[in-house]
DNA sequence: CATGAAAGTAAGACAAC
DNA sequence: GTTGTCTTACTTTCATG
């Protein structure tokens, strides 16, 4: 599956504004509203497309400290353990399974730093958790699009 | 300004779904359809709603490689200049100044190994750069909302 | 915050290229 | 296979109470 460039700027497009109407985003690509439709109910039947979210900024919703969590597992923990022991927590916005020496990078969304440092603890103290680095984000530079990509 | 519970529920049914109508989100939070937008245009006006954009799988777009850099800069080198630097690349879907060994923490998408690559070479050539240590990503296990924050 | 009317938008069926 | 037009139903929006 490959999207052509009739896609991609449809995807740009919502990904600027997901709220934007058919029309209007046919009218800058240079298709009637239904075609642009079409072309995004495909999308999201092929999963290109996974949903439509807002943006928020985390500060003003009173989430101000935002830091990454390196964890390192014991050994035969598996990607599925660290997935299901850390979507219990709401204050994981994202975790991945990385190279390099931690086994998992987290990101954490807390309300404050006795916050923060109150979920550290609790992750840490999960069962598959064999010792954390953390870092805390002092500025947010860029962020871009729900998943990250450049679309 | 603080968010009430129904706000709340608001911004988490659009975090949801973006293009759900506002009687619907009326109907479950139990407001009308015009005190819900109402109360999004509020939203928007304050900053914590900050837009609306859709959730895209990076591999189903093409963005099949994902890796974080951490990046130390030169002396006297500001957050703006890193912003300025990074902003440039699309491959960047996020940036953040972070306490640590490392100044900043960089995420990429790329469309596969070689590219990641080309990407960090770059990256790591920008004059405010001293060195780079990348990971790449495994598993991405987990990811809510746009920029990040448990609503 | 709800109601009701007007304007705008979505969605499906259809024909045409 | 994809597109554009049309029609219907729904949603949004703004005025008013």
């Amino acid at each position: 599956m490959s999207l052509n460039d009739l896609d991609e700027r449809i995807v740009h497009a919502l990904a600027e504004d997901a709220r934007r109407t058919y029309a209007d985003i046919g009218a800058e690509v240079g298709l009637s509203a239904p075609a642009v439709k079409r072309r995004v109910d495909r999308l999201r039947e092929q999963g290109a497309i996974t949903g439509f979210t807002v943006r928020v900024d985390p500060a003003a919703l009173g989430w101000k400290t935002e830091g990454f969590i390196e964890m390192y597992c014991r050994s035969h923990t598996t990607p599925d353990d660290i997935h299901r022991g850390l979507s219990r927590y709401p204050e994981v916005a994202a975790a991945s399974t990385v190279t390099g020496d931690a086994d998992a990078l987290v990101q954490i969304f807390a309300s404050d730093m006795r916050h923060f440092e109150q979920v550290l603890e609790r992750i840490a103290g999960e069962p598959f958790v064999e010792r954390t680095k953390s870092v805390l984000v002092l500025s947010p530079l860029l962020r871009r699009y729900t998943a990250g990509p450049p679309v």
